[in-house]
DNA sequence: TTGACAATTGAACATATGTTCGATTATAAT
DNA sequence: ATTATAATCGAACATATGTTCAATTGTCAA
């Protein structure tokens, strides 16, 4: 007979857990079991043994004996750099301010994307912000409802690079590539076969951020 | 006065640093000085030390010193899927044929995408791969030029799914939303601004793969 | 050729690190 | 309360693994 009612993992087990993906991400090599011990505040190696044990059997992470740091989450951790999506952009709506003092990376994986660092230019990633298409008003730049783009902070812009901009008098959000001149700013969309929108010098005009990446997922569209 | 000129590095620093990249991407996490050695037929732990010291000096790698395997690309090795590019895409060109049976992962960072796996489907990533659109012959398809998109190869498609399509008759190849109808099929561009186009069941079509994702890199178009 | 330094070797060493096991304590079902 | 099992502990153990050093060999420049 069963003489006690099986335990799921507890507290600990998921703080080892995170442990595990927090050391990774920071080593890049997996913690050892005194390490581990240290951090729970168990000093017993057999002790977190036993915990790695379990949470081995439970498939959440893998071993292999023998080795040191052998260690690893069953689903690995990915060295990528998680961009919050701070809302959507559509044609109406301001753009949504980034605070990077502000920490958005919760656990919660549908606030953040995860792109590959080797697609990322190498600077200033912790600024990078994302935004969800919502609706076609940014079809001409070759930009789909659901996709995601991805973007640097910036208020200036350089000819010829694309930019997320807020008209305020039109109230307005689009993303265009960005043209100064004399007369004052040429808005090109992506779109050859659409018009360009000239906005005057008198029209304030506010850049908001750099299109860095535009990642469109198209998994199982059909029913 | 220097008696030697100073040899920058050689052949087997390279190979260290491929294997340890290697070996990170199979372990997930990195080897023991004695692990190198083997790979690079070295006994000698303080010698393979000695090329350590070297790659370090040059910035290649990052060790902690009395850490078990200790040892850390500078660049580091992020987990993600790497997807090879067989070509572009094109209007007049047909589809370049996918053979996961030969290994397109070169050292070269230019033939592969590398995609954050989280980014990805779940199933078959071995048998993605990517093409460059080239040209804007699929602007109807919100793809633009330089765009590159991610393909899963299929012959066949349900229906509402993004397909890459061949068109024998027409030397046409094509991203559409797929359709299929007792008449034939119906190929909806992205851009719902655009006609779709009718194929007659006598037409032939060859479906060359699901698009699975989109990826735009922006960087610093400006001059 | 020869001097100077790089490259290589081998072995000893220190310790970082996983493993094992017996004993003890806590917990829940009976 | 009793009992079976889980959880915890501590210590000993085995070895995996980084470090060090003296000695030897190789190679280039003068």
């Amino acid at each position: 007979m069963m003489a006690r009612k099986p335990k799921g993992l507890t507290e600990v087990h998921y703080k080892i857990l995170r442990f595990l993906e927090e050391y990774q991400r920071e080593h890049h090599y997996p913690p050892t079991i005194r390490e581990i011990g240290k951090h729970i505040n168990v000093d017993s190696t057999s002790q977190i043994n036993y915990y790695l044990d379990q949470l081995e059997r439970h498939g959440r992470i893998e071993r292999d004996r023998n080795v040191s740091r052998g260690v690893r989450l069953a689903r690995p951790i990915s060295d990528v750099v998680r961009i919050p999506i701070l809302g959507p952009i559509a044609a109406g709506l301001p753009i949504p301010v980034f605070d990077p003092s502000v920490s958005y990376l919760t656990d919660d994986e549908a606030f953040a994307v995860e792109i590959a660092s080797s697609l990322l230019p190498a600077a200033e990633r912790d600024k990078l912000f994302a935004l969800e298409v919502q609706g076609d008003s940014m079809i001409d730049a070759m930009i789909n409802d659901g996709d995601i783009v991805v973007l640097k902070p910036a208020a200036e812009a350089h000819n010829g690079e694309m930019v997320a901009i807020w008209l305020p008098e039109r109230e307005e959000t689009t993303l265009k590539y960005f043209y100064r001149d004399k007369d004052g700013y040429l808005l090109k969309p992506a779109n050859p076969s659409m018009q360009p929108i000239r906005i005057p010098k008198t029209e304030p005009l506010e850049i908001k951020g750099k299109v860095v990446m535009v990642v469109r997922r198209i998994e199982s569209v059909a029913a």
